[in-house]
DNA sequence: GTCGAATCAATTTC
DNA sequence: CGAAATTGATTCGA
């Protein structure tokens, strides 16, 4: 463990953890389970189930990986040639927010069975809201700062986005609940980096990836919150003058002609609006501003825009430092005179746009990706494939298991008492509160539109399958994986799991499948294996959700977030399972799991979702806290102690788990 | 349903 | 202080 990896001596952050049950009915006691359902390794295989084989494959020796090329290279060492740069390495490490700023809740209980601790109403005269970054932060920044802010930025922006789709929809007005929570962050001072510098921004690394142009602006990246360049104002040897800080190529005007290490940038200005004319850009502000920079040699910072076609989202992609090599005129499309810039990255810069460019090649399938073993590890039963892929060593895959999308049950989990559905037709309307899914989640709609979860609760209640609102959108951990993911060997931790696409933080990514069993009906030495997730272990708490004094509404009452496990489910993933059985432990994980509850054929049951905690770059492991089982402890251990050793390198590692 | 174009009302900074 | 900069969700049209 790196760095300051011993601190985790502070007592106050991790213990007052209590166990994860609670006595609601959910599952009944009962029964002996009968035998699992289990398919049979070369099929035929029932609806979601898929051999899993890489050896058996034809694909697998097309794509064997040439052994002398077996060793990736590390970070920071040179790309083979300028066309094809490392990509094994992540963007960036994630790191969570440190309690140490006093900003992050990491106090109070686990797991808080009865909540309701009264708050006062948070009308603006009582609202005393402390952002807990004092003055000094707010200038100068750090890695768990950005991280804080980015996550309490977003954590707003998802409940004023439900907020507002439970109102009526009014028709031309456009609703920006990333403005809304933007201008709140401001005001409030959740922000940092806020003087302005070029060059490196602290706390933001290369590869970080924004979803929102105000992100950019809370942690100092780019401050303007619309504008492409920015810049400053320095002393120079005669008169002040403008230096260029930083710019966000909108992808809009870019033809980088194949080299993601070139940007051809527009200067501002000159467009045509609703009651003025296009016209020449004049030499003025941002234009001037990098011509300055050009002349003085000053780095400028870039963030790449990119319109991600699959997601039908853009995203924002830090791409470290580049250098203003020329700049002319030139004729834009209006006919009128546009500044144009050519910028060059500077070289030792770990890959980042670059990692994008490939990955988009890669999704063509022309020319395959390096150290493909297989193209769809599952056969075609996820809706997008998940490729195998091995760029560390000549290990040819995973030992064998039979991929499925559900979990199996065994019978003592059936629920005996009815379940509801609601009556919705069509789709479910967040707002409305006589749909009777809607009203189990507390009024809520659980999910954003474009289907984010709003905040972690102890149990999410999706309409099923039996409801009748056949296009409703509270059913986004029914409808399988979206994002385009691959397992990949690492260096030290066996296989893991890895997305091409850029995750938003709130995203649905994959359930945990697998048998499902009753704890207390199981050996112990069963749940061991490697293969299997735990309700019963004790979880490192964090929060997640908006922070009531920060929202303008009537926030009074604070949700708990930790879950509530009926019964101690255990999931085996060792012989069926899905690609979550692939996701490693870290000690600060990038995601995270939750409950979640629909009816299928008049049964209810739980299931284990997957969420990203904050925005995850592409190429980037995905992680979550495995905790540690409960007879490990002992009561003068730290009660985070687990029995095996943790390699998750993070500067907050617990050194163990499981 | 889908893909691009057009539309609209936003906010910070200089 | 007001102009400048352009976004992102939504609607519209082919």
């Amino acid at each position: 463990m790196e760095g300051n990896g011993g601190n985790y001596t502070d007592k106050t952050r991790v213990l007052d953890i209590k166990p994860l049950r609670t006595l609601r009915p959910v599952f009944p006691s009962g029964n002996q389970a009968p035998p699992f359902v289990c398919a049979p390794p070369f099929g035929p295989f029932p609806p979601g189930f898929s051999s899993f084989y890489p050896f058996s494959s034809s694909q697998a020796s097309q794509h064997t990986p040439d052994l002398n090329q077996a060793q990736y290279p590390q970070q920071h060492q040179q790309p083979q040639n300028a066309s094809e740069p490392s990509l094994v390495t992540p963007l960036r490490s994630f790191r969570s927010p440190d309690a140490s700023n006093g900003n992050t809740e990491l106090e109070g209980s686990t797991v808080k069975r009865k909540i309701p601790k009264r708050r006062p109403i948070a009308r603006p005269e009582n609202m005393n809201f402390e952002s807990g970054i004092n003055v000094a932060e707010r200038e100068n920044g750090n890695r768990e700062l950005v991280v804080s802010v980015l996550m309490r930025f977003d954590a707003l922006r998802r409940r004023f986005a439900q907020l507002e789709d439970a109102k009526e929809a009014v028709s031309g007005i456009i609703k920006r609940p990333d403005l809304k929570a933007g201008s709140t962050c401001m005001g409030r001072g959740v922000r940092t980096n806020t003087k302005k510098r070029p060059g490196i921004v602290a706390g933001v690394e290369i590869g970080d990836v924004f979803f929102f142009r105000f992100e950019m602006c809370l942690v100092g990246l780019h401050s303007p919150s619309m504008a492409g360049i920015d810049y400053l104002v320095v002393k120079g040897e005669t008169e002040e003058e403008p230096i260029a800080t930083s710019i966000v190529s909108s992808g809009y005007y870019d033809n980088d002609e194949g080299n993601p290490d070139v940007l051809i940038y527009t200067g501002q200005g000159g467009n045509a609006d609703k009651d003025k004319q296009s016209s020449d850009q004049k030499l003025e502000r941002g234009n001037l501003a990098l011509e300055k920079s050009l002349r003085r040699n000053s780095a400028v910072r870039v963030i790449r825009g990119l319109k991600e076609a699959s997601h039908n989202a853009k995203i924002y992609i830090y791409d470290g430092l580049y250098e203003i090599k020329e700049s002319w005129v030139e004729k834009g499309k209006s006919g009128h005179n546009t500044f144009k810039y050519k910028l060059v990255r500077a070289p030792g810069q770990p890959p980042a746009f670059a990692t994008w460019t490939a990955i988009q090649k890669w999704k063509t399938g022309l020319p395959s990706r390096q150290g493909l073993i297989l193209p769809d590890m599952t056969s075609g039963v996820e809706s997008i494939p998940v490729s195998l892929v091995n760029e560390v060593d000549t290990d040819n895959g995973p030992a064998y298991f039979t991929y499925s999308t559900t979990v199996k049950y065994s019978e003592s989990f059936k629920l005996t008492q009815p379940s509801f559905g609601c009556d919705c037709a069509n789709s479910c309307k967040p707002g409305n509160l006589d749909c009777h899914c809607i009203r189990k989640n507390g009024g809520d709609f659980p999910f954003t539109g474009n289907g984010v979860l709003v905040s972690r609760k102890p149990m999410i209640y999706e309409c099923s399958p039996s409801c009748p609102c056949s296009t409703c959108k509270n059913k986004v951990t029914q409808m399988g994986v979206k994002v385009r993911l691959e397992v990949f060997k690492t260096a030290n931790r066996g296989w893991g799991l890895r997305s091409w696409d850029a995750i938003r933080a709130g995203s649905f990514i994959c359930i945990y499948a697998g048998e499902a069993t009753d704890k207390s009906k199981v050996q112990q030495t069963m749940a061991d294996d490697d293969y299997t997730f735990d309700t019963t272990h004790v979880y490192n708490p964090f929060k997640w959700n908006y922070e009531p004094g920060l929202a303008d509404e009537d926030a009074s009452e604070e949700m708990s977030e930790e879950s509530e496990i009926p019964l101690p489910l255990i999931i085996s993933a060792k012989n069926v399972g899905n690609i979550a059985r692939f996701m490693n432990h870290s000690c600060s994980p990038n995601v995270f799991w939750q409950p979640v509850t629909y009816e299928n054929n008049s049964q209810l049951f739980v299931h284990v979702a997957f969420f990203a905690i904050a925005h995850i770059p592409p190429m980037t492991e995905l992680t979550y806290d495995y905790g540690v089982s409960r007879p490990s402890r002992t009561e003068n251990d730290n009660p985070l102690y687990g029995k095996k050793k943790c390699f998750c390198g993070s500067a907050y590692c617990r050194g163990s788990f499981g």
